[in-house]
DNA sequence: CTTCTTACA
DNA sequence: TGTAAGCA
């Protein structure tokens, strides 16, 4: 699930795809290969929070799929939910301070 | 048929 | 983490 036709036309655009919800539970849960249970779970521990349509269905981003496939790969090395989602919050922020500190620099 | 919530294993 | 029941 790389970027595959992202294309260097638009390298600022921040409305892409990625966040673009228009992946549903059992969508996201196949191309992950999770349940809905799971999915779920990543809810309640507050790791993502997925859009809701009309009658309250999920709707998940691409960005929200990565979240959950990094919640996916710490679980099943036997890191508990709680801890990895606190570990992918802690990345994000530490990815969100290094994009701010490349701006500065770079 | 698909998703939602709650509960159980 | 996975699955079951009952509902919208």
């Amino acid at each position: 699930m790389e970027r595959q036709a992202q294309g260097p036309a638009e390298p600022d655009d921040k409305f892409d795809d990625d966040d673009y919800p228009a992946y549903s539970m059992g969508r996201a849960a196949e191309m992950l290969g999770v349940t809905q249970a799971f999915l779920r779970s990543l809810d309640a521990a507050g790791l993502i929070a997925p859009q809701r349509s009309g009658g309250g269905h999920r709707r998940y981003s691409r960005v929200q799929l990565r979240l959950a496939t990094r919640a996916r790969e710490l679980i099943d090395q036997g890191t508990p939910l709680e801890s990895a989602c606190r570990i992918i919050t802690l990345e994000d922020q530490l990815a969100e301070a290094r994009r701010v500190n490349d701006e500065h620099t770079g």
